[in-house]
RNA sequence: GGCGACGUAGCCAAGCGGUUUAAGGCAGAGGUCUGCAAAACCUCUAUUCGGCGGUUCGAAUCCGCCCGUCGCCUCCA
């Protein structure tokens, strides 16, 4: 029985689908910057629950959009004198880069809000006619008060959350809490043609749209981060069910938590350490993907390359069960324990570091199997589908060396007639210069193995 | 002010009423193997879960208070 902590309403529940393809929405970025190890851990983990639905035997259908118009992609385009089409274009094309690098697989559809105008125009326009929504100097706004069930996934009361001075009252506004579902055109920005005039859409309007589109208007799980619950994800849940009737808009509300900063000061180092691409020109993807998953979704990752170095160690610790080479026996290790620990850890809301810790248990079986002379191919195989499950690929590192394979094994064709000579200084001196580059040899029975670490 | 999270070994991090006198990883110590190493294996590294009370036959796990971190309430994965 697979079980999910349900922000909405704060248990842990048994996960059933609606129907029998699983329909997730995941909340994605807004395109005006490059990727950063936030959005990393968001991704990873939606999916590494989609790879697992999958793995027990789901069908899943993966939304994962992009906001592409908004208030940061105007300034940003601004700022660099460009068209905000521009600006998206170039940022969702990083944004796959950072994530391919990190082996997210692509959701089903990413769709665009400035590719589904006509069915966030369409649902603004159910609002409206359902008198859930007024007009208001070429504005639309939801009518927070129509809703009596508004903040139920917050947890906040409307009147309470007034009291904070921050909010502003727009002018006309019928209600301070209202928000805006449809802004009126201001000059110089991106507009599009609505019955209320030129403008373009409220931010949390395009999600509610773009899942009934894709998903329908019902669906099984509502991602993104824990920083969305308010408002985003509760406007979404006012305007969605408002609009369809149809209660819950969500079954599952699943939020990851939110990344830790290690050391306030560090603020210059931290811009880079922060981005994905540079993380991933320091660190395999492997070693942040476990590093995060180390982690349970819900808590609070510690950003710090320390943990990520310590990552990479401990993926070579894997990686090494998995390259043993197999024996003839007809004794075999079995992994059937280790697997059922796994899943059972899984089930119960994705809790990846047990998981991850059945999968190291397992490994220590194998080094005992193979050194105990047992048959540990199916074992090792069975580290490479449970590894896959959390989008890990197993893949060495890529060589720092600038050696080829042929030179690397002159160098120790080298250092063996060294060691045949018993000129072990010679010996050594070749194992340095090899570990210098990268490269660690191990003297085995079967002769010397080498690999890049 | 309101809503909510968290505090477990040197570090990271599971566990959330008895199967645990607390998983797993990194780091560290000793041993086996090795020419010496590396890797691996074996052993060890929290009698204790921020503090103090309480509930219970039994608590890291539930309740109360206190101390300390942090997120959201405004754009944010």
């Amino acid at each position: 029985m697979i079980k999910f902590y349900n922000s909405l309403t704060h248990t842990k529940e048994e996960f059933v689908p609606i129907g029998d393809e699983v329909k997730m929405y995941v909340c994605g970025v807004t395109v005006y910057d490059d990727s950063h190890l936030g959005h990393a851990l968001s991704s990873i983990v939606f999916d590494v629950l989609h790879r697992y639905l999958e793995f027990r035997g789901y069908r899943v259908r993966r939304v994962h959009n992009f906001t592409d118009v908004d208030d940061k992609i105007i300034n940003r385009a601004n700022a660099d004198g460009v068209s905000t089409e521009e600006i998206t274009a170039q940022y969702i094309e990083s944004f796959f880069e950072s994530m391919d690098g990190l082996n997210v697989r692509r959701a089903t559809v990413h769709p665009r809000a400035t590719e589904d105008m006509p069915e966030i125009i369409g649902l603004i326009q159910r609002l409206v006619d359902g008198g859930a929504a007024y007009t208001l100097n070429g504005s639309v706004y939801f009518r927070v008060r129509n809703d009596d069930d508004y903040g139920k996934l917050s947890g906040q009361n409307i009147e309470q959350m007034l009291e904070s001075t921050r909010h502003e009252m727009e002018g006309g506004k019928e209600h301070a809490a209202d928000f805006v579902l449809w802004k009126a055109a201001k000059p110089d920005e991106p507009r599009w043609d609505s019955p209320w005039g030129p403008g373009r859409p409220g931010w949390h309007i395009e999600c509610s749209a773009m899942a009934f589109k894709h998903l329908g208007e019902q669906i099984d799980i509502h991602g993104g981060g824990l920083d969305l619950i308010f408002p985003h994800h509760e406007n979404e849940i006012a305007q969605s069910e408002t609009a369809s009737g149809a209660v819950p808009f969500a079954r599952f509300w699943i939020h990851n938590g939110l990344l830790r900063i290690a050391g306030q000061e560090m603020s210059k180092s931290l811009g880079n350490a922060f981005n994905v691409k540079s993380a991933l020109e320091e660190f395999s993807s492997d070693a942040i993907r476990l590093w995060i998953l180390q982690s349970h979704y819900r808590s609070n990752p510690l950003l710090d390359k320390d943990l990520i170095a310590s990552a990479e160690r401990s993926m070579r610790r894997i990686r090494q069960a998995v390259e043993i080479e197999s024996t003839d026996s007809d004794d075999s290790v079995d992994f059937r324990p280790f697997e059922k620990r796994f899943v059972e850890a899984m089930d119960d809301d994705l809790n990846t570091p047990q998981a991850i810790a059945a999968i190291f248990d397992l490994c220590r079986e194998v080094f005992r199997g193979r050194d105990a002379g047992i048959d540990v191919s199916d074992a090792a195989e069975a580290i490479r589908d449970l590894t896959g499950v959390l989008g890990l690929t197993l893949e060495a590192p890529p060589d720092k060396s600038g050696l080829s394979d042929d030179e690397i094994e002159a160098l120790i064709e080298q250092r063996k007639e060294a060691r045949d000579a018993r000129c072990w200084g010679d010996a050594d001196a070749v194992r340095d210069q090899l570990a210098e580059s990268g490269i660690s040899i191990a003297d085995g029975a079967g002769g010397t193995t080498w690999s890049r670490d």
